[in-house]
DNA sequence: TTGTAAGCGTTATCAG
DNA sequence: CTGATAACGCTTACAA
């Protein structure tokens, strides 16, 4: 519990000298930085950071406000966001939110108590159920959708979903069923959009009767399944806004007898590590979680350092990646089979 | 940017008062109660955290140690910690240290410095490779090993996996493969240990060829498989001591041709949610990760808070959960299938 | 280059 | 119950 006091005496300086020491070392002459340093060797002293940070008024600290952290998807994103912060010199307060915006609002208080400097999102904002972010603190969202406001980065989840559904429908398939996140979750909503573009315009017209509403887990993917599987006229495939839905929805059509792909293809989003490694593997659009990551925290610290922004709405590419879950529809006559397809932008 | 002072002034009390007011109410009359509350509001105050914690000493956080946030074994056992975290008023400072000493350090550095109150460990400590912790910092492992020193909550890893090769055992196999961790990882020494003692105890000579070293990723199942493919004598079943390292070996397996479990049976142990969902699904032993990441948290509060610890090891119960990765051996007379297996304790 | 001393926003200690 | 005031450990003008 020895302070700047103890090693200032111990070393025959004053505090300052051995502050400035540890804070701006060249601005202290070699001698008196020995001194210094064989003083805090022997005093075993130790900076409270909790006083430098309360002088400095910074917290070096930043929240990261995510959904739900077992989410494979998020976890990547926020490994990439401790990574960078940790070579910046940042600490990284865990906020999960639960979906609670109970729990989201102690995590906004925490920055505007000082706690942390900034905020990162990993959630979309959406207005009706999240609390808004008071606009003195700096924040940026890392998996924006097309709405978000304030400084972002995300994919073209429209367009992404819309290479997806292409591909579906150039293997012949005419009845895709779907199966969505939560109605208000920004992200299903913009996929979901790129779902219904494909289809509008390749002339199938849209039918209600072929969403099922999930809400991101394998537990839901596996329960919408069953919808499909018990219609008189059935999809031939089915398109998942997110891999967990897809795997449990896998699950599902096997149990009841439907192989897929030859019975029904399936696709996902995001390419979770385990969309490789399940039966058949998953076709799926693959998302650039550490970049993404990566760059919100830069474009924060940028914020949070007073810096100006270059850019400030970032759109990452995005992968499509062809598997095993996706076959032609069955029956279906395809004029040549399609080797490449485009990517997102 | 408004301070306590500003409210003294507003609310023409005292800064003592104000301060008062916000964190012993009881000792303050109605009165200047109200007055204080609407001068908060009307100067918009929020106390700076910063200067409370510096002031008290404390950083009302803790560090949690992982060695890699997206394995979804440690997002479970984390998500649990933050959320007594969060109900504590603690927040959780996330140090993914990625295996390297050198993050660790920094982490450890972070509670020494008082950024935290104390550490929360989700990896044995080996002296070996990793930092040793100061004995003035308050820890607790959360994920411990027959061999953790100080407080710990921990699963019976030796018996848990002993459990596992009886049950394999049982089922006539006798050549038994082992996916095992990094040499130096203590939850791989432990799981190894009951590997062995299960196969002495049933006179199973234990044969160095049938382990294979992985690192607990899918991709090191997937490697270490076909280690066992191409053997002259190959096992009938493998032990892997996590889920991931299994799903890779199962995917391996069936690239080859051979049939899981009918050719082949294997085990993997964590229970994942993806367990549940592979082809076929996985046979495995179930840790209780909430539990273990609430408890931890508890003990921790207790050590930060000067509260006498009730117990300072706390040894929690697997369940083993019998899918469909497992059958009998090729081949093999049983006496009769075995229903039911005691749980590690 | 170094030292002196004035804060930073709170809480805690004393008197009143 | 309330108010004045001294810390807390550090940074940073300003002066030497």
């Amino acid at each position: 519990m020895s302070s700047i006091r103890d090693v200032a005496r111990e070393a025959g300086v004053s505090v300052a000298t051995v502050s400035r020491a540890l804070s701006m070392p060249e601005k202290v002459s070699e001698e008196a930085m020995n001194k210094v340093h064989r003083a805090i060797e022997k005093v075993g002293y130790r900076p409270n950071m909790l006083a430098r940070n309360f002088r400095s008024a910074r917290s070096y600290a930043i929240v990261v406000l995510v959904p739900d952290i077992a989410n494979p998807f998020y976890s990547l994103v926020i490994r990439a966001i401790e990574d960078r912060a940790q070579q910046k010199g940042y600490a990284v307060l865990l906020g999960d939110t639960r979906g609670t915006p109970e729990r989201e609002l102690e995590y906004i208080r925490r920055v505007e108590t000082r706690l942390a400097d900034g905020l990162l999102q990993l959630r979309p904002h959406s207005e009706k159920t999240h609390n808004v972010i008071p606009p003195d603190i700096a924040t940026v969202n890392a998996c924006g959708c097309e709405y978000t406001t304030g400084p972002s980065v995300r994919i073209d989840n429209r367009g992404a979903a819309k290479t997806i559904v292409d591909y579906l429908i150039s293997l012949g398939h005419r009845r895709i069923g779907a199966i969505s996140g939560l109605k208000d979750n920004p992200h299903a909503i913009d996929r979901m959009k790129g779902y219904k573009e494909s289809l509008a315009e390749h002339g199938i017209p849209f039918d209600p009767d072929l969403v099922a509403e999930g809400d991101f887990t394998m537990w839901s993917g596996l329960n919408s399944a069953f919808q499909f599987c018990h219609m008189k006229n059935r999809p031939t495939a089915i398109f998942s806004t997110n891999d967990e839905m897809a795997i449990g929805a896998i699950q599902t059509l096997k149990s009841q007898g439907i192989r897929v792909p030859e019975d029904m293809s399936v696709t996902g989003f995001d390419d979770i590590a385990y969309a490789k490694y399940t039966d058949p593997s998953l076709t799926t659009m693959s998302q650039p979680a550490e970049e993404m990551g990566k760059m919100a925290m830069d474009m924060l610290l940028k914020i949070i350092e007073g810096e100006p922004l270059t850019q400030t709405e970032c759109v990452l590419p995005t992968e499509f990646i062809i598997r095993k879950s996706t076959a032609p529809a069955p029956g279906a006559e395809l004029p040549n089979t399609p080797k490449k397809v485009t990517p997102a932008p």
